[in-house]
DNA sequence: CGCAATAATTTCCTATAGGAAATTTCTGGT
DNA sequence: ACCAGAAATTTCCTATAGGAAATTATTGCG
């Protein structure tokens, strides 16, 4: 076991650094990406010698990892990561965000700096090339772009519980979203004009529009979802 | 350091335990209680000796802790108990809840069992002995039987996604609570009288009453935390 | 007397050994 | 061939030692 093949060097002098964070991260990454699958058994030694970590940062991680529900431990039996969601825990998500969104928007047209907005338009414009794209990267890019601009609206609205919620729930969505791989260029178009119009109505204010858009949205998405093609 | 004054006998043979989890339950219990209070720093070697287990599992628990918020940990200095809400914090806080609850209430109407209404009236019944008493012991069971009752009508709305944010929640609450320890007796009649008002609009499964009647209630409490007696 | 630099202590963080329960494999009997 | 019971392996879980950084205390100098 050479040290030199860490995923960090030993210990790099006057740099703070946390190594049970890093694994916090890789590991919920292996999980969103699918490289470990809901159910799988994830054993603390084998995932210890991957990472060339010892096993207290790996037990740290996972332990953040069952708080958030990514993973669940069985006492004496080892952590799994957790099953995905079925029919009904689908809609209580997107009833969640229903909840959740709308109001993110509305505050958001009301305090939402121009620098804010300005990053959100940048964001759509990045995502353009998506059209591009097909298959799996369109569809990863198009998620990715996504949570992007979600996430910059609950930010615009600066509650911190707010933006802490959504994110809770964000990675289940993206877990779910994984079985309904669609034809990316009808979601494509539908998404971004969606995004546009709430957008539009964050610039000018109109908390109201805001608020209608961005329920309209979810909706929207609610029913993409609904009919799953490939 | 012996053995047998650890919190739970070395291992009971057949029986299923999880030290991890009943530190985790224990520690949040110091924070919450004041025992530890925000801001004081968390010894990984205190806790253990004070516990009598080894770091391990105290470590675990703190990193669930740390992703549920209550402590916060820097790098190579160790955990702290994360500060209290501030004037901001606070009012977000309340914003929140004034999403979730009135949501959670609504559905609830439509869904809630005769026994889960049944348990809702039993809740109540038990509270109205806290007039009974006077001081910081009738604040806390007032705050006690406040976190039961909204708990059973998120429970009612069924939705686990719903449960997990507002739990997440109540602990920010209850601790800023703390900081405004006013006469109960005012408090006790206003928080009894709108849980009845909600409780019957549930029974009733008029969910646009149970809406408006949550509406209210929390935005009451917002004004009861806004003025702080003692 | 105050400030800076150095020494000492504290504390985190990692690594590893060892004990106990659960799972799996293997063997023997019906 | 199938099932029950026992042995072996796996894996979790705890305990402890040791290295590195940060904090605190101390000392020397201006």
């Amino acid at each position: 076991m050479k040290t030199k093949d860490s995923i960090y060097p030993r210990r790099l002098p006057g740099v703070r650094f946390n190594l049970s964070d890093d694994v916090f991260f890789i590991i919920r990454k292996k999980i969103m990406t699918r490289e470990i699958r809901p159910g799988d058994r994830m054993n603390i030694d084998s995932l210890s010698r991957d990472l060339n970590v010892s096993q207290t940062p790996i037990r740290e991680a996972l332990a953040r990892l069952e708080e958030t529900g990514l993973v669940i431990k069985e006492p004496l039996k080892g952590f799994r990561a957790s099953q995905l969601l079925n029919a009904k825990e689908a809609q209580d998500l997107f009833n969640f965000r229903s909840v959740l969104e709308p109001y993110a928007a509305k505050i958001a047209a009301e305090f939402s700096t121009k620098e804010q907005i300005e990053q959100m338009y940048k964001e759509i414009d990045f995502a353009k090339e998506i059209q591009n794209l097909s298959g799996i990267e369109a569809f990863e890019k198009l998620a990715e772009h996504d949570e992007n601009i979600h996430t910059q609206i609950f930010e615009a609205a600066g509650n911190a519980l707010l933006t802490k919620a959504y994110k809770a729930s964000h990675c289940f969505l993206h877990l779910y979203r994984l079985h309904f791989i669609r034809d990316v260029p009808v979601d494509f178009e539908e998404t971004m004009t969606e995004h546009a119009a709430i957008i539009s109505a964050l610039e000018m204010g109109d908390s109201h529009e805001a608020f209608s858009a961005m329920a309209q949205h979810i909706d929207n998405a609610r029913n993409r979802f609904q009919y799953p093609a490939i």
